[in-house]
DNA sequence: CAAATTACAAAAAACGTAAATCGTCATTTT
DNA sequence: AAAATGACGATTTACGTTTTTTGTAATTTG
């Protein structure tokens, strides 16, 4: 990881701050340049453009979740059990961002609506999470599917629904307990699916 | 069905033709009313609002695919076969709408989005259409599951990405054979778990 | 009297302009 | 030399004005 310049820091701190209070609209790179104590035109010393900047924000956050999700993929762990805390935790992270921080969940949303960088990135690498633990399910005879590329393809499909920004933006006004326990269903059959290679 | 005065339906035909041609940000009732030869005014006998007008318009798709899929639940095929079919005929009626009418398929997400009265009484007599089947499967023995309240919102859960409009439109660029591909892995999977109890 | 029109107020959209922001670059500061 | 600034044209946004559209109601037509 390199080391990064404090004011480079610091302008993400403020962008980070500006974008949740005030929202991507009134998202200025001369207010935050204002709040970090500095010129606009510094700012573009450090990030490109207005939305590279916002990007870098919301990669903040992808990278954060990112490394939770690496951090139950490298655990020891059952793959299985590590399978349903990976959806588990993609979820719940997503879910509570739309509930706690709504003005960053829509940055975010529109990465993914518009297919930025940032978010294919991210969505790669989040795919291979799933990828290993599900490879070191097959491996450890937990999972037996018939075809492991559609097997993956399955997983990602059938949680697609509470996972995917889009997605839940649609079920925001759904009671939480309603959500969890239809997820709850939902990855108790993918994993027997997985594990008796109805798949 | 009641007859509808032949100006109501003078008026439905033009604004589908405007909808479908110039889209929703373009479409006025002045316009409307005008290629249907009469004053704007006049179409305010036949129809409550501009929205109305529109609604009415995007029903009428909506009625016409619902008798598609009510065709399919009351034939006399076995439960899993319809069961497979009618989610087929959902997920293939609203992917080729993104494709085929653009802007129509723009104002049915919109619909949906905002959850319109229209939309709302759609989905519940899907949900209807899918409830019968599954029952129906039920009854005859092909689906044994524990809990059928569950393995309705199972069904309409795992298929989602397949069907809800706002899902279809991230994979509008998505090779039409890999969607069909991962649809039909989806469906096998389901009925699979439908009959075998996993659910 | 049902169907349509004209007339009109309220709401919304389109337009044009003023102001702010974005992004670049030459110059200054440390 | 790295960090920051001031100045400046290009873009975007904000806003007041004008036009169009929406929706209602009184009136006309067949």
């Amino acid at each position: 990881m390199p080391t990064r310049e404090p004011s480079e820091t610091r302008i993400l701190t403020v962008a980070s701050e500006h974008l949740r209070l005030h929202g991507l609209k009134r998202f200025t790179v001369v207010a935050v340049a204002e709040e970090a104590g500095m010129t606009h035109a510094n700012v573009y010393r450090y990030f490109p453009s207005r939305a590279a900047l916002v990007d870098a924000v919301v990669d903040v956050w992808l990278k954060a979740t990112e490394r939770r999700l690496a951090d139950i993929a490298d655990g020891p762990d059952p793959a299985d059990d590590k399978l349903e805390r990976l959806i588990l935790a993609l979820a719940k992270g997503n879910r509570d961002l739309l509930t706690e921080d709504p003005h960053l969940f829509s940055a975010l949303s529109q990465a993914v609506a518009k297919r930025h960088a940032i978010s294919r990135r991210n969505r790669t690498r989040v795919r291979a999470l799933f990828e290993r633990v599900i490879d070191e399910g097959i491996a450890s005879g937990t999972f037996e599917p018939r075809d492991r590329d559609k097997a993956i393809a399955y997983v990602i499909d059938t949680t697609h629904r509470f996972i995917h920004p889009a997605a839940l933006e649609l079920e925001a006004d759904v009671p939480q307990a309603s959500v969890d326990a239809r997820l709850s269903t939902l990855i108790r059959v993918a994993l027997r699916v997985l594990a008796t290679g109805i798949v």
